[in-house]
RNA sequence: GGAGGGAUGGCUGAGCGGUUGAAAGCACCGGUCUUGAAAACCGGCGUAGGUUAAUAGCCUACCUAGGGUUCGAAUCCCUAUCCCUCCGCCA
């Protein structure tokens, strides 16, 4: 969450800030309930140290010989022991606050351009060429298909957006998992990190999927004696959660690397990319993460960004990098790129990564925080994320990239090794 | 599933109804000593909110969480969560 602190302080900024996001930020029902707090608050504290002064006395003259009866009545007599209902009233104030902070998103940072969805994006950067065949590309549900891709199978066991990948599909989409862990933990140096698949809803809280995404996520309920767990919509939640609520004493920047599956609802996507697997309800993700020094996450953000780079351009996959304009910018990012590839069965750029700078609003949400040796304080840290990249679209874009005429698929030299040194997938 | 034992500040760990926000140690910061460093010694050192020009004072809360008893709770009671030990089951 933001800053109550500099909300007060920066009312008109917020506000255009989040307008530039689409967000309407209410600062009169903000300042209502800020005002209520503190009056509530200072009320409360006011009757609270009335209270521990008058039975400070008590326990003075009953230290003093006098019985615990006259004590009492000797210096409780004005005194309303009862002040409960004033101690529940700043506690509901208190959360009324809250409640409306969680759902108020982060401030996109200057740079992020107008617009209000992905046609206002600003392309920063293209790579390599769009993939050219001479004669007309296939997509990747037809490529696939006579090599173990599979999604009436996918269907016959859970439902529709769900894919069976078997044989060389299923190697090929383990070879790209294991050439992305490999590079990110050797070469850019993420410690490997194995997480849990279900998280709990205070995760979900931290990273800012709740409360108001609920809908995106699957939901397991009354798993754990009353509570719920949800299946990660990406490694992100349980990863940055790492740092929830500790003082992290270490050196920065941390950087964690971790391969899972990512489950998503797709609540409100009816219809979109429903054929293929671009858009599962299941699809495995390389994550990357780093938490970093406020002062470094613009340049964390540049960094991860490149190492995302790294992997399409070891695979020779023609990318282009956009800036999302602030329309298009998710809830808890403060900037984000998205790494969009080349894919020759939809002549189109689609989406294989997303990295973004969150600055310190996950931090705030979390208590994720760090030890400054030179001030000895703690200091909320910067967390920073992005798909290193999505394992189910590269294969797609390795796929439709690396397709021939006869409808084989040329494996990526890169990917060679991991292939146990095959070249071709043909019939 | 059954039977027990725990949860205290960045960490370890005392306290088990009243000047306890909490002993002690470690870590950290400042100082003395030293050519420098180490050691030793001295001092400091929690977080959040409110008030404030203030990162000064002052006030409040916080000893896993939520309830309760009491004039007063880290300390007593109840519930939940998590961790540990033993038995059973199990990939």
């Amino acid at each position: 969450m933001l800053d109550i602190k500099f909300i007060r302080d920066n009312v008109d900024l917020v506000k255009s800030g989040l307008g530039k996001k689409g967000f309407q930020f209410d600062h009169e029902q903000f300042q209502h309930l800020d005002e209520a707090r503190k009056t509530a608050l200072t009320h409360a504290q006011s009757l609270q140290a009335e209270k521990k002064k008058a039975s400070k006395q008590v326990g003075a003259l009953i230290g003093q010989g006098m019985s615990p009866e006259d004590a009492k009545a000797q210096v409780l007599g004005s005194i309303d022991a009862d002040i409960s209902e004033a101690e529940l009233a700043a506690k509901e104030a208190e959360h009324a606050l809250t409640q409306l902070l969680m759902t108020i998103p982060n401030m996109p940072q200057g740079a992020v351009p107008f617009g209000a969805d992905e046609s206002d994006n600003l392309e920063v950067l293209s790579w390599g060429e769009p993939t050219v065949f001479d004669f007309t590309a296939k997509d990747h549900v037809d490529l696939g298909e006579p090599f173990g891709l599979n999604f009436d199978l996918g269907a016959r066991v859970a439902g529709s957006r769900f894919a069976v990948m078997s044989g060389p599909i299923a190697r090929l989409h383990r070879a790209l998992t294991q050439f992305m862990l490999d590079i990110h933990a050797d070469e850019h140096g993420y410690e490997e990190t194995y997480v849990p698949y279900l998280v709990n809803k205070d995760a979900l809280e931290g990273t800012g999927q709740l409360p108001k995404f609920e809908e995106d996520l699957f939901k397991i309920t009354g798993a754990q004696g009353d509570k719920d767990f949800y299946l990660i919509p990406t490694a992100e939640v349980p990863v940055t959660n790492l740092m929830r609520d500790t003082v992290f004493d270490g050196a920065l920047p941390v950087k964690k690397v971790a391969h899972t599956p990512c489950f998503r609802s797709e609540a409100g996507s009816y219809g979109r990319d429903t054929r293929g697997m671009i858009r599962q309800h299941q699809f495995d993700k390389v994550e990357l993460v780093q938490f970093v020094h406020a002062s470094q996450s613009d340049a964390a953000l540049e960094e991860l960004t490149g190492h995302a780079e790294t992997i399409l351009q070891r695979l020779h996959l023609p990318y282009r990098k956009v800036m999302l304009c602030g329309g298009d910018l998710g809830f808890s990012a403060a900037k984000t790129y998205d790494l969009e590839v080349w894919l020759p069965g939809q002549q189109k750029y689609r989406e294989i990564s997303s990295c973004s700078n969150f600055e310190d609003y996950q931090a705030r949400r979390m208590g994720a925080r760090w030890r400054n040796p030179a001030s000895g304080k703690p200091e909320l840290l910067h967390t920073i994320n992005g798909s290193g990249l999505a394992v189910g679209r590269t294969l797609v874009a390795v796929l439709e990239n690396y397709q021939q005429v006869d409808g084989s698929i040329r494996i990526p030299d890169a990917l060679q090794p991991y292939m146990g040194g095959l070249e071709w997938i043909r019939a």
